[in-house]
DNA sequence: AATAATATGCAACTTAGTTGCATTTAATTA
DNA sequence: TAATTAAATGCAACTAAGTTGCATATTATT
């Protein structure tokens, strides 16, 4: 497994100040090999079979992982979490395109969203999460 | 039962030119009493005891519902769809706002989005989706 | 090498939503 | 108004994502 990934991912965890093991590593390492958001279920059929990651340990070092910033969730209309690797570019205000067909999710950095809408009185806000529908270039 | 929502959701669902059927009205019923976007267990619970209506068949009602457009789901952060009623003024392309601490979901009408983004080369655009997250006054 | 806190694996559980099928009901026709 | 029939309903069983508790293993520190 150790590859590009697996050692920036290295670099990452470590960053983090935090316990660097072996799953968080190779589960970073997927997430940074993909140019779009993966579901719990995606990452397992990446992992190598030869060394087993328990269901449960995946979704707390997927948990870990978000809660360290080092990857997003996005909430799909299928009710699954898909993760996908923050970048530094890659703000926590950008859109997410989702294929209606496939149900993947891309990330649309291009993107400009304006913050600050108005609400109504007594709401506080907090983000704004932009998603576009639609058929991506495979499915069409 | 029979009330002012009972008698809209009876003219509303006749409209379709589809089966009136005493459950299609007293769900949609509920909807139109509400401001906001309920989910599958709260309609349930808004539901009159005296009057068995299966789980199962909740569940079909509010997809049928929602393929004749008399109501719209939105997808929420915790993996549960919720159902709003759709009014005149109310297009697909508008706004909700969740709140993240009782997850209650709002419509926000005023709000203006601007359609036909640009995607990735060969992408088909379907329609956009924008949420606010936040607290609502509420949970403030 | 000993330690202490944290991560992991396993079993069992929860919750939203779905499927198949027999029965009932709304609307149509005789 | 009764007979018909296609669609709606209820029930049981199922699926799939995600969670909890607890014993065991591992990381990083002393």
């Amino acid at each position: 497994m150790p590859n590009n990934f697996y050692e920036k991912a290295k670099e990452l965890i470590r960053h983090t100040g935090y316990r660097v093991t072996h799953n968080r590593l190779r589960t970073l390492a997927i997430l940074l090999a993909e140019q779009y958001a993966l579901t719990h279920r995606e990452i397992e059929e990446r992992l190598n079979v030869k060394e087993h990651l328990d269901r449960v340990t995946l979704y707390r070092v997927l948990e870990w992982l978000s809660k360290n910033n080092l990857v997003h969730k996005i909430a799909g209309d299928d009710r699954v979490w898909r993760f996908r690797v923050n970048m530094e570019l890659h703000s926590h205000q950008h859109a997410h395109f989702i294929c209606t067909r496939c149900t993947k999710v891309i990330c649309l950095n291009n993107f400009r969203i304006k913050s600050n809408p108005s609400l109504p009185l007594g709401y506080l806000f907090h983000e704004v999460e932009l998603t576009v529908k639609g058929v991506c270039a495979e499915c069409v």
